[in-house]
DNA sequence: CTTGACCCCGTAGCCGCTCCAGGGATTCTA
DNA sequence: TAGAATCCCTGGAGCGGCTACGGGGTCAAG
């Protein structure tokens, strides 16, 4: 199996197959004689894993370090479940802040309904006030919903 | 006012005003003798200014622009409200991949309830399972619900 | 025998910082 | 007045996770 044909087997692009290979990621394949790299099935599942992996948005040293504990398998699973958590608090600590930023965004939005010019643009005129230590509509906003 | 002053200021780390400074998105400042860099009101507020920007995570290419448009207020604003469209659109597909992120995790963290040994470990088997090309719970679920 | 698809390698670029080494200036304390 | 702590300077490298590029070699179809 040629890269390119990993590549569509895996849905990972070729140039990403390479640099998971300079990284150590996965296992420099054998080469025919003109030099291409030639696939097996290990290395297939291999890169399923990193990509099913990296769907879940797991850092690669995280994927790293699962590839490493499929080796062990008598090893303590409490790494491989604290990974897990911790990409969840992540997700969770991003969820939140993307919330927030959608609301923020929302409420500067709304300040300008209809194209004018910039100088009259509610948009601009909130960025410029907040800068100059006014209070804004989108953090505003965020601060009143606190309490 | 110094650099450290202006950080404290503003809320913007020194290695950042200087970054910013580099890629010409902050005027460079006059010098004392000594080398130092003094900044005026106008920088001061330039710097908040782009620091709500990025409080907003627009990219600073879009800070620029913003920037460059506070000095042409003739200009239409429609580019401008675009521009916080496009970041509104950004933060909410995001919004929606973390979301199904968030929904993947859990199904994946509930593979595991207490911990064994990696061989037996819900979490890992589901990995390697997927990469062999089963159906895992984390990406299952999100398929079902399609319909 | 040319065209086009594929493959090789090494390097640089993206974003938005962040950190480092290796120095000089200033200010506070003992 | 010496030493320590704190500030400031510069240029350059490093982060993650690719992505793009330049300049080539290989191979099968038409
Ligand atoms: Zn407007
Ligand atoms: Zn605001
Ligand atoms: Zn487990
Ligand atoms: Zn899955």
């Amino acid at each position: 199996m040629r890269i390119g044909e990993l590549a569509k087997a895996t849905g990972v692009d070729v140039e990403t197959i390479r640099y998971y290979e300079k990284t150590g990621l996965l296992d420099a394949p054998a080469r025919r004689g003109n030099g291409y790299r030639v696939y097996a099935r290990a290395h297939l599942e291999r890169l399923s894993f990193i990509r099913h992996c990296r769907a879940l948005d797991l850092p690669l040293a995280d994927v790293r370090r699962l590839l490493c504990l499929v080796g062990l398998p008598r090893t303590c699973c409490a790494e491989i479940d604290q990974l897990i958590d911790v990409q969840l608090a992540r997700v969770r600590a991003r969820l939140l802040s993307m919330r927030a930023l959608e609301r923020q965004l929302v409420a500067l939005r709304g300040q300008c309904q209809a194209p004018r010019t910039a100088s009259r643009c509610g948009i601009l005129h909130e960025l410029v006030a907040a800068a100059q230590g006014e209070a804004c509509v989108c953090h505003r906003a965020a601060c009143e919903e606190q309490p």
